[in-house]
DNA sequence: CAGAAACGGGTAAACGTTTGCCAATGATTG
DNA sequence: CAATCATTGGCAAACGTTTACCCGTTTCTG
């Protein structure tokens, strides 16, 4: 029973008029042709100026709107990217939806919003779904995943981009972080500040981005010629942050400072010193990274390394429109650059 | 240019083969017709297992997406729901938009994601763009928005759902905070600890919630017998909540404990609280108003009305879903009750 | 054993657009 | 003035499904 798009219509009498509202409708009481009707909604400037004001002029009076379905189906575009996140309850993304999601109304496109919970059957149906609905283009914002899933959407040839991953087929797009530049700024930072004993709490290693920040901690260190060796690693969590802290004091020579590998982690770090009695940062410097907006809402207000979330919005669904705008792509892979601060 | 769906297989020899991957190609291989794979597809239970296992099998063998598109144009439902916020970054949101993606997911629904930045003009372009979608429903989770704008939605019939506004047509359904409770709770739970001067930072006024929960608060005095007179209006930010703390401590009679209207006001407090030296709790009591998740990452640990977010998204879910069930609603708007504790 | 009922699967008509192709009209040219 | 050319709009065929309807079997019933 196909619910046919009706419109209840209050004219001469209290009889409600049904009837059903398509192009048809329009081309009908505009006394031209559907096609005519299509082309002056899609400003098509071969058709005369006469006969589009004639349409709109119907449109507006009926309140018509297309119907995006029958559109994307002939046309072969449906106007909408997936945007897939590790979670949007972390606070590191939804500064991102929000700009993608800007970017994506000036652009009239659609945003199929996905959050995987770091749950690979999740994400397996989101992909798949995001396939069903045909979209243009997905934008993968989740730190860590089984890259063998993406041959579902590497099959489709849609468009893909990705933050950290290495996935090299073509129609894949991908943005590479450079943590090192935001990194080195803060442990300058402290160096100026004339700490020696600058401490690291890692994120989970076996994620790619976490390791590069330690690794670009450690090269941070060794460029200005001091010891790499107060390492412990966290999770990226608040109790992560704590624990590490509670590790790093009761060791025998504890740090002055302290950079961690997200700002949930600094929280923890705060939060701990907070219940030990630390002063901060009088007594212990504390440095966070990522940017999240939470970091300014801490007391004291948390330092922290930018890496501007609206800033990689802004690549991804660059690299989408792109891959849309040119569908025989001439190279493989398109490489973004993501600089920190 | 109607970009057929395509799938490029290599077979015998490197010569790539293309072939258009639809329910009639599957037809076609399962030596059945198009009715019987869509039959099969959707687990029609009248169609011959053996059949139903030989077209799954193609299915499989190709990777077979069904094309949602088509089918939501010709069965006039597309398994989409709208959700509009006011602004995902504001940290009361993502666990909204969470808990409504699980739902979603577990429900075979989409959810496509608007945030509207408290824009009139971008609130109306979501409205008008899910309806081009042709969504199943819509749920506006918006504090504050002109009614006049739904008419377009009311207009469509599209079932939809609000938190806190008064609209009352058909197939609109309504969930109304019940902030009396929870905070009656704080205001007596402060009232416990011996405090008689309890202020209350309330939020913007012309926002029907912020007014409701100034209210609430008036009530809540007034039954335990003390004067709601420390009132001040401040704006849901958090710079708001500094102000008002200044403004309070300024006045001849400081408050002992201050209730505000959501937690960012409240972090406000803290913050401001901090600069003035003022110890938290023991010279000042501080609850907040929302249960954002950030309550917990303020050092010290905010304490705070509950308005559960899940219990929220939960409530707006199901009232769509109600509504795509039952076509012809019963009762012109259906109420939801939300309580806070 | 004939006729009715139940069952399962196929044919084809929607769904609401876009767009390739052609025809009609008017403008331009030799 | 006839012939060519641009321009504009209409006809109708897609797009990939679902589903009403119908027809051929099989099973039941009297």
């Amino acid at each position: 029973m196909p619910a046919s798009f009706l419109v209840e219509s209050l004219l001469h009498s209290a009889v409600s008029v049904l009837f059903r509202m398509d192009i048809r409708e329009i081309a009908r009481r505009a006394r031209v042709s559907t096609a005519t009707v299509s082309r002056a909604i899609n400003h098509i400037p071969t058709v005369d100026p006469l006969l589009a004001k004639r349409v709109w002029k119907v449109v507006e009076e009926l309140g018509y709107y297309p119907n995006t379905q029958a559109r994307a189906l002939v046309s072969g575009r449906s106007r909408i990217f997936g945007l897939i996140v590790s979670e949007i309850t972390n606070p590191f993304f939804p500064e991102i939806v929000q700009t993608f999601e800007n970017l994506a109304v000036e652009n009239n496109y659609e945003l199929l919003l996905t959050s995987t919970v770091h749950d690979q059957k999740r994400m397996e149906s989101s992909v798949r779904r995001m396939i069903e609905r045909r979209v243009d283009g997905v934008a993968i914002l989740t730190f860590g995943m089984e890259e063998s899933l993406l041959d579902h959407l590497r099959f489709r040839k849609v468009p893909l981009v990705f933050v950290d991953v290495g996935a090299d087929t073509a129609r894949v797009s991908n943005i590479r972080i450079d943590y090192q530049s935001g990194i080195r700024q803060a442990v300058q930072h402290l160096a100026a500040l004339r700490h020696t004993r600058i401490a690291f709490v890692a994120g989970p290693l076996q994620l790619k981005s976490a390791l590069n920040r330690k690794r670009a901690f450690e090269l941070s260190m060794e460029e200005i010629g001091l010891p790499a060796n107060l390492i412990v690693e966290g999770d990226h969590t608040l109790e992560g942050g704590m624990h590490a802290l509670t590790k790093l004091i009761a060791s025998r020579n504890p740090p002055t400072a302290v950079l961690c590998s997200n700002d949930m982690t600094a929280i923890g770090v705060l939060r701990e010193a907070y219940d030990l009695n630390i002063k901060i940062p009088s007594q212990l410097s504390v440095i966070g990274f990522d940017d999240i907006r939470l970091a300014q809402f801490t007391t004291p207000p948390l330092t922290t390394v930018q890496m501007s979330q609206t800033e990689l919005a802004k690549l991804a669904f660059q690299a989408l429109m792109n891959a849309v705008a040119d569908p025989a792509p001439s190279e493989p892979t398109t490489e973004y650059k993501l600089t920190t601060n």
